[in-house]
DNA sequence: CGCCAGGGCCATA
DNA sequence: TATGGCCATGGC
């Protein structure tokens, strides 16, 4: 199937999911959307939230906060997400890189995916959510779920991340707004397949 | 109760 | 380069 009809017939099934929400009122609003994108990191999202809201409930909602607290005590803020200890290092490390930048806005455009693929504790998907969520940049992520989407409907190639990635890319328009929403709608739908199949099997 | 989530690192072979 | 162990909490 093609991926764009793949896209239209999620778009019509589902509906527009509008991603990545970031309603905490980090400063700035994208700070929400690289903190959750490590705090996600095999995690669940409702999980995430916790962590999300016991930063702000912290106060620990800018990359310059986000270093100046003590790692031990991050590590406790950011406890329900899990992996708390390395999540609380990865957090700090890129609060670093952002703040080699002049600001965020500096970050935002001159950021490298060669660069973020350097930093210890981001790896590619992790890269591509910031770069195409926080950024605004067109990268398209590749997850567990795209693999198994694409399997599911057959897109008949290669499933290693950066084909995958590749594939999407050259395949559907450059158009963040579809990026953002195709990925979207792919976890969206996954979450729902779980969840029904597990209806069954405990029936 | 067991499975696993919006991954990535590191040691081994 | 390719597996496998490890990290850890909470939802379901």
């Amino acid at each position: 199937m093609e991926l764009m009809a793949l896209y239209k017939e999620l778009l019509n099934n589902i509906g527009s999911q509008e991603w990545w929400p970031a309603s905490r009122n980090f400063s700035p609003i994208e700070w929400e959307i690289c903190a959750g994108a490590i705090l996600t990191q095999n995690t669940n999202w409702k999980n995430v939230e916790k962590a999300l809201d016991n930063l702000k409930e912290n106060r620990i909602d800018t990359p310059q906060k986000t270093l100046n607290i003590k790692t031990e005590l991050l590590e406790q803020i950011i406890r329900p997400s899990g992996f708390y200890k390395q999540k609380a290092e990865r957090l700090k490390i890129l609060a670093k890189l952002i703040h080699r930048f002049k600001n965020f806005s500096e970050f935002k455009k001159n950021i490298t995916r060669e660069v973020l693929l350097e930093t210890k504790g981001i790896g590619p998907e992790t890269a591509d959510s910031i770069l195409l969520y926080a950024c605004n940049r067109p990268f398209f992520v590749i997850d567990a779920y795209t693999k198994r989407i694409v399997k599911a409907f057959g897109v008949g190639i290669p499933e290693d991340y950066e084909t995958l990635r590749k594939h999407f890319e050259n395949s559907i328009p450059k158009d963040i707004k579809i990026y953002k929403e195709f990925h979207a709608l792919i976890v969206e739908w996954s979450k729902k397949e779980r969840k029904q199949s597990r209806k069954i099997i405990n029936k």
